[in-house]
DNA sequence: TTTTGTGCAAAACTTTTGCATACAG
DNA sequence: CTGTATGCAAAAGTTTTGCACAAAA
């Protein structure tokens, strides 16, 4: 399986590490994720994955998913208990989202002043915090007008 | 329905508002929250609720949870990409989970330091904030020991 | 007495599993 | 070639829906 870019290539041996190969449907998947960037669920990387490679089964982009959370290639997200979703965990990336709880669109921002709350939480908590999700809800410029709630 | 504290007298005040009742299966369902106080999924809930109330069925328990959700009484709550659970929402109450990625145990905080972050991601994005979810994700003590890979 | 809510059962939908075949390495 | 991965189909699990009856108000 030719690969295009570096990320597959990672990719790749990340998963050879495991014993796993890159099959076509992982590439599809792949590539689709990192082309669309976006944050879909597994209906629709089925969907946009199957429209490369037809046939594809949703068995096979339930265990592709699973396998690449699992090597740490994706990170599922669950934004306004929806239903999961995922995205390319790139390294050195932090980021957090914000979603218009109007028209569900997703944004991402960085700032994050964390460091300060987490020494505090694990000095009373005696907890070892490895990861946190910070999610924020509101409303989109457009949103804001079209409910006429807000200026 | 004999009611016996305020929680829910307030919330039956909140359902008549739309309308609703205040029926013997939400009272068992919202009892076992105060009770618990926990954030249990719906199989919990059903089982639990189910104990007071024989014969609660799933379906009872669904249409409650979200009723209870719609006017604001329940939070729903995702960890760790896990089921859906929900916490009673208390007036005036913030606060934010640390989760145990061994054992599961979920712990509760409230430093959170989110207005300046809100303001500035506000500013950038146009977006006016309502919400926020932070969550924390470590080993607890115990789960740091047993592993040993913690000092 | 009226109207909403419940329990049950069926339907719809989602996710997992088993297995013969395909295919990556 | 060898063993992992796929596609299909069936199974298992979850959530929603329809409806006759129960029960709040």
């Amino acid at each position: 399986m030719p690969l295009k870019n570096e990320l597959l290539q990672a990719v790749q041996v990340k998963l050879r590490r495991y014993g796993y190969r890159l099959t076509r449907p992982r590439v599809c998947i792949l590539e689709y994720l990192v082309r669309a960037g976006g944050h879909p669920g597994i209906r629709e990387i089925h969907a946009a994955a199957g429209a490369e490679h037809p046939n594809m089964g949703m068995a096979t982009v339930y265990r592709t998913v699973d396998l690449l959370v699992r090597v740490g290639v994706l990170r599922p997200l669950v934004l306004n208990g929806g239903p999961v979703r995922y995205e390319i965990r790139r390294p050195g990336d932090h980021h957090h989202h914000l979603v218009c709880t109007g028209c569900g669109q997703v944004m991402e921002f960085g700032s994050c002043n964390f460091q300060h709350i987490a020494a505090e939480v694990e000095s009373v908590t005696r907890f070892r915090i490895r990861e946190h999700t910070l999610e924020a809800y509101g409303l989109c410029p457009r949103c804001r007008l079209q409910t006429g709630t807000e200026i």
